[in-house]
DNA sequence: TTACAAATGATAGTATTGCTATTATATTTG
DNA sequence: CAAATATAATAGCAATACTATCATTTGTAA
């Protein structure tokens, strides 16, 4: 389960946390466990007491690794982003083609995991799927501009900005890369989101994932010249 | 004020209220002042218990109109829909050529109004922030599915079809979209998010709007017919 | 004008949540 | 073994989201 992957992840922003959750066991239970309890009961009913009941602890511990579930949420959000950080990094730097290397990219991103086809944890898909219900709680708030100082978003920032690295390879000119980038990470999510609940919304779903397709289309059609 | 907009609007399901706000006088109260307060203050911290000492009335009597304040931010997220409806017709029912039919229905749905240059509401540019700051936390619950099924998505559905189907006039082949609509939809009202909260994430910014550009270039780019 | 229903106000109360504080007991570390 | 640290057990608190009750006001129709 620890493999070089887990080594090299990047570390994750100290002010989400009182105490490093990665130190002991019992902070480990509360990721793993947290993992699942927002998965089952979305993060509105989700609600420390009931973790500690269920990992054999009191909310007091909790408390003392993370000091709010806002930031718990945040923790585990930027946990996905830094796996994905280094799967980008993993999987794109043997390759020389600018194209192949984007094409990538828009899987990696816009792709649910298959757990079995792909050597991932387990977690990765859970927290896809947290990412996908419960990010923009922790994004659309009134604290977004100073939880951003702190740098709780540099991460996610990180990805992108190396998709749009990517991107300029392919289309130097191309003038919304930053635009493209988000509105495809965000986006797709989006798309799993409608094809689950509100398939009326999308053309995907969820026998028939079209939403790789989708975005790998799009960005190529939008990236190339004009020749109209 | 209340123009002839205002009576063809399309009306908001029943199911998200008690007691229709729109036939008394504190019904709008509550209306207009929690507008302001969600703005103000965000979702979170808006309570039925400050709207009330700020109009004048009890929690008892709000909650005699909205059974919660999901419901009540429901909906005012419809009500707008209701006025993008509207809009969407009058401004596009008159045009003939599709591709100026859905130039007109990009820039209605990607660009931020500009209350005096354009006729419309107050009312309209603030429930606009509320779509863009809050609307994900009311359709990314456990309860989507059964809301809807009682149907308080549909006006937004009934959107998303009618720009479809103007889309399928100029490119009757393009197999994606419902994916294209929603993706601009969603995803213009969160580079106008990002524009203000975390430049780094666009290329667009508060003062040099580029969503709407970006957009519609985009959409003609990916539904014209591949010819590279 | 009166009579009656409907709407609103005033007040109280409840369960839950999100979080803090305190003290006692384990557990680890030097 | 002692000292430091981590955790458990318990209590408590202010705020929230809502419900309930009953008195009062207001609109309406005879």
């Amino acid at each position: 389960m620890d493999s070089i992957l887990h080594q090299i992840k990047i570390p994750i922003n100290e002010k989400l946390y009182l105490k490093d959750p990665l130190t002991s066991t019992i902070g480990q239970k509360i990721l793993n466990e947290s993992i699942n309890f927002i998965n089952d009961l979305g993060f509105e009913k989700f609600t420390f007491k009931k973790l500690a009941l269920s990992i054999a602890t009191t909310e007091a511990t909790i408390y003392r690794y993370f000091e709010s579930k806002h930031k718990l949420l945040l923790y585990l959000i930027n946990w996905y982003w830094s796996c994905i950080a280094t799967r980008l990094l993993f999987e794109t730097s043997n390759i020389s083609d600018p194209i192949l290397k984007l094409q990538k990219a828009i899987h990696l991103l816009t792709s649910i995991p298959n757990p079995q086809k792909e050597n991932l944890l387990m977690n990765e898909l859970l927290l896809k799927k947290i990412v996908i219900n419960e990010a923009s709680k922790v994004i659309q708030t009134k604290e977004v501009d100073t939880e951003n100082k702190d740098g709780v978003f540099t991460i996610y920032k990180n990805v992108v900005d190396n998709v749009v690295n990517i991107m300029n390879e392919v289309a130097p000119t191309y003038k919304f890369p930053n635009m493209l980038v988000t509105s495809m990470i965000e986006g797709s999510n989006q798309q799993h989101f409608f094809a689950e609940h509100l398939p009326k919304l999308t053309n995907s779903d969820v026998e028939n994932d079209f939403v790789e397709l989708f975005y790998q289309e799009l960005i190529f059609k939008t990236i190339q010249h004009d020749n109209v």
